[in-house]
DNA sequence: CTGGATCCTTACCAAAAAGTGGGTACCTGA
DNA sequence: TCAGGTACCCACTTTTTGGTAAGGATCCAG
């Protein structure tokens, strides 16, 4: 549901990385450029379908590029824009957060924690 | 769509925050709590039973304190709890990035930039 | 009684996001 | 030909989120 007019900067950052999908692909690319296939296997539980629609998006927001090689087999790949990183920078409190109240968060919503790392 | 298992801390994080609404009612109560209608007119174009509706899950979430006084009219009051203040910290840098880039992001999604303040 | 204040619930619908299944393209090798 | 590699698209369905409208509760004042 778009806003017709943004309210603050947390309005329009959250419009960005709203989803599901967006901040866990945003930090898979956090290491370096990955094609389309090490990103699937980099998210766990994304279909191919929703990989491809999300990073299009993405890159329409210009927070990831999309470089095509090429050569065959095809090969894709996707890496953050200055932009993009520096989102990354900007999630890593949030992921902080996360972390450090993970067992609460997933005991009230009904879901596994995350693995231990 | 909930996760089985969260895959990491920001994925957890994504789900406590998400929709359009939480973090605008996350931001709004940052600076002290709030009753149902002073929160409403602090969150612009939320309807009173989406913001009803979100406060009772960020309630279930522990990151909002809900407050009855036995008064008339009635009144009740939200406020952060240390979690949902500890979480807002954490978005500040999120908002600033949002700041920082509102003029590109909201022409790219075709929405009006919030006003400067 | 009506009108006002406050806060909330319900029924139903709309819109957006996510998902499933089928298919395509480029090629190579057996 | 089929099988494998890679990446992607489309049609359709399901799920989730958000929205509208109507109603309710507690009271007080005119």
């Amino acid at each position: 549901m778009k806003p017709r007019q943004y309210s603050c900067g947390l309005d329009a950052a959250i419009d960005v990385i709203g989803g599901r999908w967006k901040a866990l692909i945003l930090w898979a690319l956090h290491a370096g450029p990955l094609r389309t296939g090490a990103l699937r296997r980099s998210v766990d539980g994304i279909s191919e379908k929703m990989l491809i629609q999300v990073l299009r998006e993405m890159e329409a927001d210009e927070i990831v590029h999309r470089e095509v090689f090429h050569e065959v087999p095809p090969r894709v790949e996707y890496s953050l824009t200055p932009l993009g990183v520096r989102l990354n920078e900007a999630l890593v409190p949030l992921g902080d957060w996360g972390e450090d109240n993970m067992r609460a968060i997933a005991r009230r919503r009904g879901v596994e924690p995350a693995p231990t790392h």
